[in-house]
DNA sequence: TGTTAATTAGAACATATGTTTTTGATTTGG
DNA sequence: CCAAATCAAAAACATATGTTCTAATTAACA
């Protein structure tokens, strides 16, 4: 009998699910014979038959005579990357600026992102205590992660000291003549126009994410 | 001689470092004769004592009688789940429900998300295209990430279907008396008063992610 | 220094494990 | 329906592989 996924019988199906499982679980790939105990097999040759078939549609990989050496062929799934939540960012507090060493400091509270999100920068985040964000579209409890920076293009999205205000605030910024514009999220905000003596760029904000 | 890092001898260095590289490149761990061969170890006994010294240590973790079994208890990078990104959401196009082919269908535009975003459930990702979740803090480009669902409990961020609006918005569910009250994310922005018969949900909102 | 612990070496052992063979059942296509 | 391809079962085989044993060598230490 065979199944809606593609070309696969229902028992190679089982025992792809049975191997995502098993390395899921353990970190290393199951033996033939713990397939077959898996899946309810009775031969170990019924096992070695259908990976054959699994290796022949590209859905595995195998190594000749070396045990466990079964690797899934799509299921890759990429590299995280541990980032450092280094603190708190709220109206009035200042953005600590983050060294090198603190990005690897251990004892720290750590946030696995993948590398789309990271977009292969050393990043940093920081979660968003309050609301007073709100224009920039982050809200209480949300994470901001950003690249170290003490300048940016125009229409990036950063993290800006503003030091009449004493305001640490995320906006899109942009070089207006002697002025900056400091352009909300938020399409139906205004902007603040600024001295560019009065503010100071502590990083680019690369993602946002918000948890529920 | 002993090295820098911690407690681990030059040659525990050694296999720690080849152990890394090895399950790098395979997509399983070496056996320790592999080991034996890739750091110049004259006996297998050598190898068996050096692992069982950096199991000790907890550096890596080993299976009794099982080849192949190590695996790394530090560099453990999570790993991270695909998530198809099913389609975009807009107001006026009700949202596609999705059917368990769909969310194993391969040729679809995938996302990589790690565990702690999707909470551990089986979710799919939209497109926000627009600006009218705006009030749910949620702006043109975002990717809202859905666990399917149809009903859901007080408090929790909704992907809901208005049917006399014909338009699909994201909310937070109140059920209060006859009536049920959509409140946006956005707290300077007002709720909204439906009757139940007049929406279905479509998805509970797990995450939201915003690249710049 | 001498004594102990840690590490290395070589060989052999026990079995875990991939592979093959043979035979039989089931399904598929004309 | 028949023939061919596909799949399953059981057993046996070959070796890859974790483990152990004993002894030698080196490092640690007081």
């Amino acid at each position: 009998m065979y199944s809606q996924m593609g070309d696969l019988s229902s028992r190679q199906q089982k025992i792809l699910q049975f191997l995502i499982e098993f390395m899921d679980d353990n970190q290393y790939p199951p033996s033939v014979r713990e397939i077959q105990d898996g899946c309810d097999i009775s031969s170990t040759s019924v096992v070695d038959y259908n990976l054959r078939r699994l290796e022949e549609k590209g859905y595995i990989h195998r190594g000749k005579e070396i045990s466990r050496s079964i690797s899934l062929e799509s299921n890759q799934s990429k590299r995280t990357i541990p980032v450092p939540i280094l603190g708190k960012i709220a109206a009035g507090v200042p953005l600590p600026m983050p060294s090198e060493s603190d990005l690897w400091s251990s004892d720290q509270e750590m946030l696995e992102l993948t590398e789309d999100q990271t977009q292969g920068k050393k990043v940093f985040a920081l979660m968003v205590e309050g609301t007073s964000m709100i224009d920039a579209l982050i809200n209480d409890g949300d994470i901001v992660v950003l690249e170290p920076t003490s300048s940016c293009d125009n229409g990036e999205m950063v993290a800006v000291w503003l030091k009449s205000e004493n305001e640490t605030t995320l906006k899109k910024f942009f070089h207006e003549g002697e002025k900056i514009r400091l352009q909300p999220m938020n399409a139906t905000m205004s902007p603040i126009y600024v001295d560019p003596a009065n503010i100071e760029i502590q990083g680019r904000v690369v993602t946002a994410i918000r948890s529920m």
